[in-house]
DNA sequence: GTCTATACTCAGATAGAC
DNA sequence: GTCTATCTGAGTATAGAC
């Protein structure tokens, strides 16, 4: 979700005791959300008491605050600027580029990390503005902003919708990885649907981009 | 997301203090979820004391139980059998009959208390084995199935895959769905995003449909 | 920056009178 | 089926010793 071009994992690694409260508190408040989660249960999984967590953070929603940061500095770290995408997108054949694109966006996704912070997103979404406003901004409409801007580079002038274009092409994709994460959880069929994610990447290519080809233009 | 065709709006109404109860429930659920609400947020706002809700559930699991069950109710009485839904197909012309899909699709999704269940069911899907099933087989895999048989009886064999050509059809839809009922939380732009569901039927049908017509066959 | 100890509030749930 | 009263445990957070 990351990474659609470039495919780098960058994710930083914590070692301290602050780090450890973070990572604990990822796993548990993924599984059991945030208002399930006692400090309690944090700092007995960390390994200190109650009072030294105090001294990390100054209350419970600083240690949500800071994992949904972990997430958008993520994100941030691998977006590419218009230049960069422009050199990539010349570089491949359309049909390739937008399955690289997938396959890394799904890659991040799998990330164990990101994949909690994921869920703990959906989880507070309705209850934290914070959280539905990263959902909205970075895995649905930035996204849709990179494609329209590749569908530009690519089809030029032969259609002039690129934004309803992008939209068509990633909203699926929203919808499966979203599917996916939870079949990850009921321990369901993850192949399949991941089959389907890139059997959409095909029909999209053959059924819609096609017919936006015009003789001059190299898909 | 219940009627798709026949547009009833069917949701009992209550009356009783154990529906008062769960009516409630309903509303501090939604907004700040299952473990963000105690029994005396809910009886306060009832008007009983907590140990009188212990007369109509035994538990706070089985009120948010029974909220789910509205869900699944409502959805069930406004299921249509394929005979039924044959009827309507071939009564239409395929665009007008995906228009007035969607627009049940919303209407239902708008109704003020299953809007707040769909909230709750997004809240708890990674806490709550039964919210996610239903987000995924009644807002999802049934959807698909239900516009994989339609394609069917009016496409006949032009495609062989309609479950693929369903859910290309489907998942925008349900993440244009989700981003509204977010949306409406922000107080954002409402009348874009259903905009934008129009936008998507039309361009679904003018770029995917179209080119699966068969001579004799009237779409 | 960790600990012990504790304050204070609130949670879910029950007993038993009316 | 409602109430008062209460239990028991758990919640967040703090004070102060080391």
């Amino acid at each position: 979700m990351f990474s659609y071009i470039c495919g780098e994992q960058v994710l930083a690694k914590y070692m301290g005791t602050k780090e450890k409260i973070i990572e604990v508190s990822i796993e548990l408040f993924s599984n059991n959300g945030y208002n399930g989660v006692s400090i309690r249960d944090i700092t007995k999984l960390v390994g200190i008491r109650e009072s030294s967590l105090y001294k990390h953070f100054k209350s419970k929603e600083e240690i949500l605050d800071n994992i949904f940061e972990i997430f958008i500095q993520s994100y941030n770290q691998t977006n590419l600027t218009e230049e960069e995408i422009q050199v990539k997108v010349k570089q491949t054949d359309l049909l390739p580029f937008l399955r690289i694109a997938i396959e890394n966006f799904f890659r991040d996704m799998e990330t164990p990390i990101l994949e909690k912070i994921f869920r703990i997103l959906m989880n507070e979404q309705f209850r934290v503005e914070k959280a539905r406003n990263i959902i909205i901004n970075y895995l649905m409409h930035y996204p849709v902003s990179f494609y329209a801007f590749v569908f530009q580079e690519k089809l030029k002038d032969s259609f002039p919708d690129y934004i309803l274009l992008a939209r068509e092409f990633h909203y699926p994709v929203f919808a499966m990885v979203y599917e996916y994460s939870v079949a990850k959880i009921n321990n369901g069929q993850l192949s399949e649907i991941k089959k389907q994610i890139f059997e959409h990447v095909d029909f999209y290519f053959n059924n819609i981009l096609v017919n936006r080809q015009i003789p001059n233009i190299q898909l």
